[in-house]
This record gives C-alpha cells, sequence and structure tokens, in this order.
DNA sequence: GGAACCATGTAAAAAGTTACATGATTTG
DNA sequence: CAAATCATGTAACTTTTTACATGGTTCC
C-alpha cells in the first residue's frame, strides 16, 4: 500500500517524468522502497485517475514522449494523511535468515561463500550510503527536512552495519 | 519464491499439521518468514501435489480433519538445491523510513508518538528473542545444527537490536 | 540507415492479503 | 445443545515480478 506514496514522495521532491522517477528508484528513495519502471507507470496512471498528480503540460502525451508529472493539493493531503496513520512493521521476510535455518537441517555446504558474498554487497552499500552522507549532510543539516532526510539515510546505515556485523559474525563461527 | 522453502523446512523440523504449521510461522519460523493460513494450506496442496510431502495415512483426508504431513525424499533434495542456490538481498522495503522520508516533505506532526510505539513493539520482540536464547541456546549449543540455529536468532536479535538503536536516537533527534 | 538508448507502456503470472465458508470436537 | 475453538479450506483482490512491445531520438 506503500508503493504511491513513495512516488508522491518522490514528486514532491521534484516532478519528474516516469523514467526519472524509475532512475530515483534506483537510488535515493529506491534504497527504502524499491520498485520497477512497470509498476512505477502504472501507479501513474492511476494517480493521475485520482486526481492526485497531473502531467504537466509541456509534452504532448504520445508514446514514446516525455510526460512530466506534478502532484496535486489532493495528492499532498492524502499523503500528509497518511503520514500521520499508525502502521505496524512488516514481519520479517528475510531469504538469507530462512536459508541458514533451513542449511541447519539439510547441511550448510556452500554457505560460507555466499555469506562472504553478501558480505562484500552490504560493504558496497554502507560506501555509498557514507559517500551521500558526506556529499548531502556534511556539515549536519539545520532545517526540519534535512534533519528528518538525514535520520532516514542513518537508519540505511545502521542497517548496513548490522548486516556486516552479524555476516562478520557468522563467517567466523562457520569457519571456527 | 520462498515461501515452499519455509514450510519444507518447518516440516522436515517437525511433521505437523497445517494449523501447527500456522501457530509455527507465528513465531519461531516465522520470525523470519512469515505467512498467513491460507498461504500456508494453498502451499502444503502444491507441494503435495508436486511429490515433495505426503500426508501422512493416520488421518481421514476430510474436511475439518486434522491431517499431518511429512516431507518426502524429492522435498528435502529440492531445499538442499535451494540452500546451495546464491540469491541477492531484497531490496529494502520499509514503511516507516519511506514515512519518515514523506514527513521531511510533508511535516512530520505525529512523528513522535509513532516512533515511540515501535520502539516497545521492537523491545517487546527483542525480548522474546532474549527469552528463546536463554531457553534454547544457554549453555551454547554444541552441534552443527544448534549452531546455525542459533546464528539465525542472533540475526533476529541484531536486527531488533539496530531499531532500538535507531529509534531511540531519531526520537532524541525530533525531540531536540 | 542501423545501433544504441530514451521513454512509455501491455500482458501474464506469481505471491501475498483479506474476507468469508464449513465441518469437527470440546466444554459448559 | 449452544458456544467456543479446532481445523481446513475457497474466493476475490491487490501487489509484485517477469517478459515482451513500441515509438522517438541521437550518433556514427
Amino acid at each position: 500500500m506503500s508503493l504511491p506514496h513513495a512516488i508522491l514522495t518522490a514528486l514532491l521532491e521534484k516532478p519528474s517524468s516516469g523514467l526519472e522517477l524509475t532512475r530515483r528508484f534506483d537510488r535515493s528513495i529506491g534504497y527504502f522502497w524499491s520498485s520497477t519502471h512497470q509498476q512505477i507507470y502504472r501507479e501513474l496512471g492511476k494517480l493521475e485517475e485520482a486526481g492526485r498528480i497531473r502531467a504537466l503540460p509541456t509534452a504532448t502525451p504520445a508514446r514514446g514522449q516525455k510526460k512530466e508529472y506534478e502532484v496535486l493539493p489532493a495528492g499532498r493531503e492524502e499523503l500528509a494523511a497518511w503520514v500521520a496513520l499508525p502502521e505496524d512493521p512488516r514481519p520479517v521476510r528475510d531469504p538469507l535468515l530462512l536459508r541458514m535455518r533451513a542449511a541447519a537441517v539439510v547441511g550448510a555446504s556452500g554457505m560460507g561463500a555466499e555469506l562472504r558474498r553478501h558480505l562484500a554487497l552490504h560493504e558496497r552499500q554502507l560506501a555509498e550510503y557514507r559517500e551521500i552522507e558526506e556529499r548531502d549532510f556534511t556539515p549536519a543539516p539545520t532545517t526540519d527536512e534535512g534533519r528528518l532526510r538525514y535520520l532516514v539515510l542513518r537508519g540505511g546505515i545502521d542497517l548496513e552495519t548490522f548486516w556486516i556485523g552479524w555476516l562478520t559474525r557468522a563467517i567466523a563461527d562457520l569457519d571456527g
């Protein structure tokens, strides 16, 4: 239920075309709510039909032609209402932890290499977050908006740090 | 693509009926791969049809009658093959981090209370994990199976610890 | 004019959620 | 025997994923 809200947020940050949104769902906003271009185009259509966003009149509405969207007041209200709504954390669904549990039953051959591979991936992601931190949040932000965005980034940093710590320990445990 | 494997793992740990599986998906295995009874029954049907599991002949196959399943060799092989397969971490999709990012744009009214609510939920979950740790993994397990299962539990513990740390910091940041 | 890429989509299938249905067993 | 609970399912819907389709623009 959150994809439309992710899109509204991204469009409020900056009016964009579908492809631009897709690119931002591969970095920025997509670090916390991932999506594909197919889902994004479909959802843009729904949001437009529902009167939450509109296509800027700059472009002709033909296939293959760029179409920019901006958020309408109804869209901003909808987003503000969603932000105010309580919502429980999602139950965890993690394939690696599940795989480890399965490995406890059928044997853990090859798990070591897989854990090291994941460790490298998480280290790369952490490095990316650190770059963003240095580029966008040094010195520390002073506005409310900046502080909130920094908190979100730190969520990503802490999450990757958790994975790196756990994986490192798991690798040591399996070897020793 | 992991639900059938979660079920195979659970059934290898202990042959069960659909409802027993459902209960275990509310604690144990479900801490890392959550599911509902509807999905579980549907998947049990598919797994049986595919020859990965079979119903124990103890019970009559009538509606409302308990039906116990056990894993067949083909199911164990399938699970072992899946464990050996590399698979990238899922892209993150977290509603709270997304909501925080939206709050940076439309204002963060009420976020403080919501963060405190989440903090309490994660503290409860951590306490539950700690109980399991004390009950099942003290003293430290010596078998490979035990050590792997303990690693999975520590994954849960570390994950909750991450949330508690981040939420605590976020609450302080918002107030200050 | 062909290749590469920009840009927007459609279609179908799989996975997950929500609401409801139904029979069996236990317990007051 | 009524209510609660155990136990297994069906149906409809939403969300997500995967594969494919199509037109426009740029650059060699």
